[in-house]
RNA sequence: GCGGGCGUGGCGGAACUGGAAGACGCGCAGGGCUUAGGACCCUGUGGGGUCACCCCGUGGGGGUUCGACUCCCUCCGCCCGCACCA
């Protein structure tokens, strides 16, 4: 009697015994070609959820197979400490973050190790811990000293929930709300600051090298938006040496300006605005200062704005233009000051028609009648109404335009993104100070090396506010000035989290280095990550951060490479069985801790893998997961009944079924070819499933496999061919659930572990069918199938389907008009 | 509005480079085993018909091709991202 499959048992049994073997460990140096495997670490939120499971399993699975494929793979794990939700317990539950950070973390490890992957625990970094964010602030500081980190009075977006300011990144949605909490966000002028992230903005265009999704990449390059254009001087009437520039990717159109606006907030503003206007001005920029503070989500976008009395002079005509303010100009993109052409731009074009400004043609559409547009025409064609330019090709005329404004000094070549600094400074407690000290004597003074790290008092007043706790806490605050030594005071403000996620794959090289980020040789070895995967939800956050880090940090000469990870996969999102996304409020949230206890992990492993293509996501199905249950009991009775020292013996020491040409040796059992090639076709398909995370279809052919086995089991147990089809099964099996296998391999009699195996190899020979099924077509439609010789020659597949019966019939005494031979597939015989 | 993606049975999904549509699993139906089973084993399962056979069928329409889930055009629907970016 073989005993059942017990998941409970063997999985605990075998996590103890990796931990106590240290089977995880990676080995630093090791000659064998290394492999960093990266999954993006958790936030310890306190319970993990199916999605982490999602996110995790399969990268484990990958990372196992790249091991068994005799790579050296680092695969670490650690926690995103620093943050919110840890502060918000502390004021509504009177926790302190620190305690409820290190509690959910405890929880998190167990729940992790449940899972049964191969983490390198040795290796984790949990990043509110001074010995990691001390590195933060020493970043923060080699930044500070190259221009890269500075401070600058500036309008922010405030969430007023979380009480902080947040990175342009974290305002999301037409209602512009927090990313966090979904609270609209209100803009605020503040000193705050910045990480000149715009610095790299055109590197970071740059993709060439990494293999990274494309929708990755889209996001990213959207997100920079780059735009190429001409920014220029106008001059203001009666106002001498009064100028202010505008940016326009449109210089073909400039003798089209009927108008200028300026931003609301335009410093010139005040200067130009004529008294009669004065009030009028006055009062649209109060409205449009509270439009953008508030009320942005009213539908009605009626573009709107004020003349302010002056006029600008388009430099190119001469003309004089009257100016507007209006809010559809930004004064935080390009100059936040624009030409008005309304013939050719669809908002200038609004703000004409309300304003009865003329709306001059000056690129002709194609077909062109001379009649007014009835809309602005954005497109390409000859330009018209333009001085010497008329004529044109649009086109040309961009150029010519430009070329003549440069060497006019009016105006040069600019390229503009949409890409901001990277705001980081947070009016938040649980994250990592930033080491500035404010002097009344010195200004502001970088604290020194040595003095790192500025650690978080844990001392702290939790205020019902939500204002920072460092605010008030004077022990914290006042300190000495590093230069003079007076007294003076320290920054309040604690860095974005994502900040520590920018860099925390070169610590996990060397956690515990206390004089660097991370040990030089080590780094050496390792780094870059050759795998990186996670959510695309960080697209244009962690994703856009850490390649800014890393280039920066090729810079500073820490690095030779200017790409932290080279290959980036995101997983999909796993719904609720209602297909909804999962949430408390819903009542739709899966916990995997009561799958693991009832059908195991290597079970919720197996089904997440196969629900669907890794990148797809889709909703959980708690029927679905009996399937993998079913699947992996059938195989633990097919290799536990026919296999091991119980029964049959054990078969010996394993070979590598490419390497034995058992055919030659061991008495024909009819049908042993047939099962040798559907071991090294299983092994084939399997091996390049795993290589392109496909694990769906990897998972449903090893079903095959053992469907196949069962059928033959009878005439095949106790032949080589039927050990080494076991051993493979076992083998292909261990990356996706690593208990049962390693459990398996056990019982059989084989050398522990099977984890530290090499992976199965085919040969093309054995992989391929020896008979197919000729597929024979009259006129492309299937008629017949007959077996056939896989190498049949054209001229032979010919023959048989020209002389099949059910072929002739549906040819009906027509003529053969062609015959179509694809090998070893079909015959397609046309007929006239 | 701009950009990206997707549309295949009751469900999740499969189909290499244009060559057997629906693999594998869930569910369902029938049978076996069993005191019993929601355990296990076997068989069947896209729709329709005049049912040993044939026709239709991958969101709709059109095209290219001997042959289209796959390529092209067009329309419809859904999802995601960005959005007054000059």
């Amino acid at each position: 009697m073989t005993e059942r499959h017990n998941p409970t048992a063997i999985e605990k049994k075998w996590q103890a015994r990796w931990e106590q073997d240290r089977l995880h460990e990676a080995k630093d140096f090791d000659p064998k070609p290394k492999w960093y495997f990266l999954t993006m670490y958790p936030y310890p939120s306190g319970d993990l959820h199916i999605g982490h499971w999602y996110a995790m399993a399969p990268s484990d699975a990958a990372a196992r197979y790249r091991r068994m494929q005799g790579y050296n793979v680092v695969f670490p794990i650690g926690f995103d400490a620093f943050g919110l939700p840890a502060e918000n317990a502390a004021i509504q539950h009177g926790i302190h973050p620190y305690k409820w950070t290190t509690d959910n973390i405890n929880r998190m490890r167990t729940q992790l190790r449940s899972m049964g992957a191969m983490w390198d625990w040795s290796r984790e970094i949990v990043t509110c811990d001074p010995e990691y964010y001390r590195w933060n602030q020493w970043f923060f500081l080699r930044m500070y000293e190259r221009g890269l980190a500075y401070r600058k009075l500036a309008p922010v977006d405030w969430c007023p929930k979380d009480n902080t300011t947040l990175a342009r990144e974290q305002v999301v949605g037409e209602e512009r709300v927090c990313e966090r909490c979904g609270t609209p966000v209100i803009k605020k002028n503040l000193e705050q600051w910045f990480l000149k992230i715009t610095a790299y903005a055109e590197e970071l265009l740059d993709f060439s090298g990494i293999a990274w999704p494309d929708r990755v990449r889209v996001l990213q390059e959207n997100w920079i938006g780059k735009s190429v254009g001409v920014e220029f001087a106008m001059e203001v009437k009666d106002h001498p040496g009064v100028s202010f520039r505008v940016f326009t990717t449109r210089p073909d159109t400039v003798y089209g300006m009927t108008f200028a606006v300026l931003a609301p907030e335009h410093p010139l503003v005040d200067q130009l605005v004529t008294p009669d206007r004065r009030r009028e001005v006055e009062a649209y920029k109060f409205k449009a200062a509270r439009a953008s503070d508030i009320e942005r989500l009213s539908t009605e976008k009626d573009r709107d704005g004020v003349f302010i009395g002056a006029f600008a002079v388009n430099p190119m005509s001469g003309e004089p233009m009257p100016i507007y303010i209006a809010d559809y100009v930004l004064l935080t993109y390009g100059t936040g000051a624009i030409m008005g052409v309304p013939a050719h731009d669809a908002r200038d074009f609004e703000f004409a028609k309300k304003y009865q400004l003329p709306i001059p043609v000056v690129i002709a559409p194609p077909g062109w009648d001379g009649t007014p547009l009835r809309e602005a025409y954005l497109g390409e064609g000859t330009m018209v109404n333009s001085g010497a330019f008329s004529g044109l090709p649009s086109v040309e005329g961009w150029e010519r335009i430009a070329d003549a404004m440069a060497a006019r000094g009016i105006g040069e070549r600019k390229i503009n993104y949409r890409l901001h600094d990277w705001l980081i400074s947070r009016q938040r407690y649980w994250g990592t100070p930033i080491p500035i000290i404010y002097c009344t004597h010195c200004g502001t003074v970088p604290v020194r090396d040595n003095e790192l790290p500025v650690v978080l008092p844990l001392d702290a007043e939790f205020r019902p506010t939500g204002e920072s706790p460092l605010k008030f806490h004077e022990g914290f605050r006042r300190t000495t000035c590093p230069n003079c030594g007076r007294g003076a005071e320290r920054e309040t403000d604690t860095m974005d989290t994502f900040i520590d996620s920018s860099w925390y794959q070169y610590r996990y090289v060397s956690p515990h280095e206390e004089r660097h980020p991370f040990e030089a040789k080590r780094g050496t070895y390792w780094l870059p990550v050759d795998q990186y995967t996670g959510g695309v939800e960080h697209a244009v956050m962690h994703l856009l951060y850490t390649r800014f880090w890393t280039k920066v940090m090729r810079d500073m000469g820490m690095v030779p490479f200017g790409e932290p990870m080279l290959r980036l996969f995101n997983q999909g999102v796993i719904l609720g069985e209602d297909g909804e996304k999962m949430s408390k409020s819903r009542g739709n949230v899966v916990n995997p801790d009561d799958y693991v206890q009832n059908a195991g992990a290597d079970t919720v492993r197996g089904y997440l893998m196969f629900i669907g293509p890794w990148d797809g996501g889709g909703p959980w199905n708690s029927r679905g997961i009996e399937g993998i249950s079913r699947f992996l009991q059938r195989v633990w009775n097919l290799v536990t009944e026919t296999t091991g020292t119980r029964e049959h013996g054990n078969t010996g020491t394993r070979k590598d079924p490419a390497a034995s040409d058992t055919r030659s040796r061991v008495p024909a059992i009819p049908g042993s070819r047939d099962l040798e090639h559907w071991t090294h076709k299983t092994i084939k398909k399997v091996t390049e499933d795993l290589e392109g995370f496909h694990f769906n279809t990897a998972i449903s052919s090893l079903m095959e496999y053992v469907n196949f086995l069962y059928g033959i089991r009878d005439e095949q147990v106790g032949s080589a061919q039927w050990g080494e089809a076991m051993r493979s099964l076992v083998l292909l099996l261990a990356p996706m659930m690593p208990h049962v296998a390693e459990e398996l391999w056990e019982q059989m009699g084989e050398p522990y572990s099977v984890h530290l195996q090499r992976w199965p190899s085919y040969t093309e020979g054995l992989a391929n069918a020896e008979v197919v099924t000729l597929v024979l077509q009259v006129d492309g439609k299937v008629r017949d199938r007959v077996q056939a010789a896989a190498g049949l020659p054209e001229s032979e597949a010919r023959t048989i389907a020209l002389a099949n019966e059910r072929v002739k019939k549906f040819m009906d005494g027509r003529q053969v008009a062609d015959v179509i031979v694809v090998p070893g597939r079909l015959v397609n015989v046309v007929t006239k």
